[in-house]
DNA sequence: GTTAGCATGTAAGGAGTTACATGATTTT
DNA sequence: AAAATCATGTAACTCCTTACATGCTAAC
């Protein structure tokens, strides 16, 4: 699950209480994804339940108690397991993206290996949308046209995106290195 | 609701029966959207408990029934006066893109107050997003830096899209224009 | 004659939201 | 002293998926 993975991953950097969890789930997740209080608590208390995370109630005199979770031994073991997943759950446009947010605790290989199966699972999405549009392309309402060929060129755009990815992968990835991969199309061959 | 639009925007092309409106609705929902059967046929039952549409089991001889759906008065009505609608919720990650694919019955000015509406979500947080990159960017991994600009780049150019939409829709809609409106960076100013 | 695709549905359950309930602390 | 924001939680509900159950029809 997206959420149980993104709490473990932004606890592994540092213990949290629920509310700053919620703020940096909000940041790191962007626009791909927003969670509510509402799933996030019940979150923490199953994974506490599951003993990947600590709560330490710090009820400092009579506040009500600011509870701050802690990811323990075998929580951080569960993390790194799963960040080292390489399968078709790793490569959906949900579970993608937040993967790729904690690529930093996930070895080269499986970084190589999740990268290569976006990208090829949105090759196929590609191809199916070009195929779709070169032949119904009359069929279709002007509206419905330029929405296929905005979804095709940010496919295009993705696919490039992951093209650099993988080279800088291949070449010692991207920590070893200072400028940023970005999509400008100055950047872009 | 998204589906159930979707499924009246179809059928106010044509009567379709469940199996080839599901093959329709991942053609026009493309990548942003999935529906299963699982949830197709119930919307259909409510859809047609709710008077909107109208089922022809045209059972031929001894067949298993072909379920062909219809739009009534009511469900045309009812569609015209959704597509037409311009709150914050048409313009919304996942309701904009399946409003924008029926643009064609939306009126003129319905259209537009979507577009900008859009417009200036994104722009919100394309600006949330730079407030965050330029404070946090040394603070934040490789990875998740490369995830952040990646997400600004993608607005950005959703941004640029909308703008000539937006530019198009005032001298008249697309429905009047040849060429296709695409983000190519060729075509962009 | 068997595989693949066409075709329709249901039941159980998962994942998350909304609205509510409560109260502390900081800022204005 | 009011308003904003920090802070934690729960219950009911919504929407959708998965897995199952069933059977037809075309192609190989």
């Amino acid at each position: 699950m997206v959420l149980e993975f993104a709490v473990l991953g932004l606890l592994h950097e540092s213990p949290l209480h629920g509310y700053e969890l919620k703020k940096r789930l909000d940041a790191v997740l962007g626009r791909m994804r927003a969670f509510s209080y509402g799933s996030l608590y019940p979150c923490l208390t199953k994974l506490e339940q599951a003993g990947y995370i600590t709560r330490d109630a710090s009820g400092g005199a009579g506040r009500r108690s600011k509870v701050v979770y802690k990811l323990t031994a075998e929580g951080k073991e569960h993390f790194q397991g799963l960040a080292n997943e390489a399968g078709p759950s790793q490569w959906e446009d949900d579970a993608f993206g937040v993967h790729f947010a904690f690529f930093s605790h996930t070895d080269a290989e499986t970084r190589l290996r999740i990268l290569e199966g976006r990208r090829s699972r949105l090759e196929e999405q590609r191809e199916g949308l070009r195929a779709r549009l070169t032949r119904a392309r009359e069929a279709l309402d002007a509206y419905t046209l330029a929405l296929q060929n905005h979804g095709l060129e940010s496919v295009d755009r993705e696919v490039r995106w992951l093209n650099e990815l993988i080279a800088v992968e291949r070449t010692g990835g991207l920590d070893s290195r200072r400028g940023p991969v970005t999509n400008d199309p100055h950047t872009v061959s």
